[in-house]
DNA sequence: GATAAAATTGAGCGATCGCTCAAATTGTTG
DNA sequence: CAACAATTTGAGCGATCGCTCAATTTTATC
């Protein structure tokens, strides 16, 4: 029974993230996991073989997961740059949605692991990386598709777009009310809606 | 002797302010801590009571100067823009400096703690607050020097500001080279002083 | 230099850490 | 059902955690 063994795995690993996410590598100990998953330490290294490289698996799964809503976001909107504001937008309800954590969890383990857990912060940063390219991607294809100045760095607004999400994601993470978070977010959108070739140009 | 003793506890506090900056909360041991103040365990504790509480010091002195350092910057320019322009600017040089940590120590303690460490939690909470405060006190002081259009919300700049500041600082703990951190500060600077109400607008 | 007060020491406490492995259980065959 | 393989169990390992406190050393005062 292949199957079973697989989905019990994947929602393991999936309780795990959850897990990792809200507490972060540190303050997660194997007998919190072991309560999480239901399993016993012995299972649990079988299955995982260390709490490090656990971790790394949840990292690939949540990065994993929030590739695919970026994608999800971006296809549902013919031109790149109201794709990305609309991703930014819906960043934008942070504070109304359940999750175990409102930032984004490569950056909380890009600021907490230092050299000690080397491997898990290189996984962090590789994937950090991929999201990177990815919101460059769509800066090109915006100037592909004529409504970027050509003249613009994609690289350099890629980044720019990273660093604000983080920006965001992470200012969410503070006690502020719902609205004020709302509020961050459209002005990152309008910011970037900005740069559009042909847009009526508002100061914010 | 009061003076000594005054100066050993600054300099014992800076020390455990650097290596909580390096290594977060959890990360850093009691051992770690004894090495780097060269007290032994009961020295520390007769000294600072706890753990948490060390930190907490820890992280007032942290935000002490890092105000300090902003209001350095703010008052070495007569125009409030282009004050916070340069402090944005200032950190684009992150990498070129030797700092225990790139990201600012409130965030990476905001996203490293939990309800297990709500006082210390709080307290970097708190002390974000006041790092926004003298933001939204300078887009608001911009306005009232005309050089901002007063429509805007201080507030929401204030805390927008904040959110381009932690994101710089975060992305900028990625394997990045110095003169991409440049580039994204430098981007950064020129949208806030592109708010100067008869600045020449270009695109970035 | 004697004495009291203050500060420092460091062995070691109980708790918890990540993790192991012999034993027990479960699942799969003929 | 017997026999074997695969999986899970959980007591408990050595190490480390934050921390305490009786003993010691240092400092201040006369």
């Amino acid at each position: 029974m292949p199957r079973a063994t697989l989905h019990q795995r994947h929602d393991s690993l999936e309780r795990a993230l959850q897990l990792f996410w809200r507490k972060g590598f540190h303050a997660t100990s194997l007998k919190d996991l072991e309560r999480a998953l239901d399993m016993r330490p012995g299972s649990i290294y079988a299955t995982f073989g260390s709490k490090d490289r656990l971790f790394q698996e949840a990292l690939e799964r949540y990065a994993r997961l929030a590739l695919a809503e970026l994608e999800r976001t971006l296809n549902a909107h013919d031109s790149p740059l109201t794709g990305l504001a609309a991703y930014l937008r819906r960043l934008g309800g942070l504070c109304d949605q359940e999750l175990p954590n409102r930032a984004c969890m490569l950056v909380k383990s890009l600021l907490e692991l230092g050299e000690r857990e080397q491997a898990a912060w290189r996984k962090a940063e590789e994937l950090l990386a991929g999201m990177e390219k990815r919101f460059i991607d769509r800066f090109s294809a915006a100037q592909q598709v004529g409504e970027l100045d050509s003249r613009l760095d994609p690289s350099r607004l890629g980044r720019r777009l990273q660093a604000e999400v983080i920006g965001l994601r992470a200012f969410a993470q503070r006690d502020v009310d719902s609205a004020v978070v709302h509020d961050l977010a459209e002005d990152m959108a309008l910011s970037l809606e900005a740069l559009r070739i042909d847009a009526v140009s508002f100061s914010q």
